[in-house]
DNA sequence: GTGATTGCAAAGCGTTTGCACCGTA
DNA sequence: TACGGTGCAAACGCTTTGCAATCAC
């Protein structure tokens, strides 16, 4: 953990609690640099067995208390899947979708404008406000879809 | 609950659950008669809460049980909120999307097939298999949109 | 030095399970 | 009558809270 990150996404995150009054720990920056590059889904004890490889003095309540923090300041957001929603991943700039490997949990983001038309026309037909939409593909990825499955 | 409840839906639905294997018992049909009608999201607390109605008896681990027959016989779904994800819906014949009201819990359902080509897209610029997807949208329904929110 | 942060242990909450009694088929 | 279903109480797993010791600033 004393190895300098130099990843400008942990920086800018570590950044961002510190501009908003979080102090900056090891305990803390281990679970940071946990989530702020993943590209997998990862639930609150997964960041614990993983981030307990740069710190492993580290405790779950940590992570629970550093995912409040990171959620409150927009960095991670919460995923939603048939199979549970305790995972988490780093927030997209933007309004976008998302695209979730069932096996791996690879989660990748996708531009979903296409949906204005649909929304306004949901609207009209329902007399709904629409405030918020939820847009999430799930299915294999490359690497786990291949064959004999 | 001796009333003679006369709706094709509960009908229905206790028939499911009788060709299943499943007794029909004053309990198990309380909540069917409250979900399978219900306009409403519910979790399996304000099940329990309105079931009792019906049949004061009536114990919360029913409730859960007879959940989990409902969900296994596909006449409910659960339901994926912002606010959590612990309520149910009766499930939607063929593949529909969700419009919830964040106020009252009011859920209706739209088609969604104006998506196919959207998510062909998307699975050619990923290399995702798409095996399912979900498209809710929040807001606010008529009767609690009005003005002066 | 001071006050935020930590890890532990305990509490909290929604859900599930064990069990003896009850009621449907 | 037989056996699935019931409610209670206890167990469970995940998450939050209380607390004294620790550490960033």
């Amino acid at each position: 953990m004393t190895e300098c990150s130099s990843n400008p996404i942990i920086d800018e995150w570590l950044g961002r609690l510190q501009a908003a009054g979080y102090r900056l720990t090891a305990p803390r920056k281990a679970v940071v640099e946990t989530i702020a590059t993943s590209q997998h889904v990862l639930s609150p004890q997964e960041m614990y067995e993983q981030a307990r490889e740069r710190y492993p003095a580290l405790g779950l309540v940590t992570v629970y208390r550093t995912v409040e923090k990171l959620d409150e300041l927009g960095l991670i957001q919460r995923v939603h899947q048939p199979s549970g929603c305790h995972a988490y991943i780093p927030a997209a700039p933007g309004h976008q979708h998302l695209l979730i490997c069932q096996s791996c949990g690879r989660a990748e983001y996708f531009s979903g404008d296409r949906l204005d038309a649909l929304m306004e026309e949901v609207a009209g037909e329902s007399g709904f406000q629409i405030q918020d939409h939820w847009l999430q593909l799930f299915g294999k990825c490359r690497d786990c879809g291949v064959n004999f499955s």
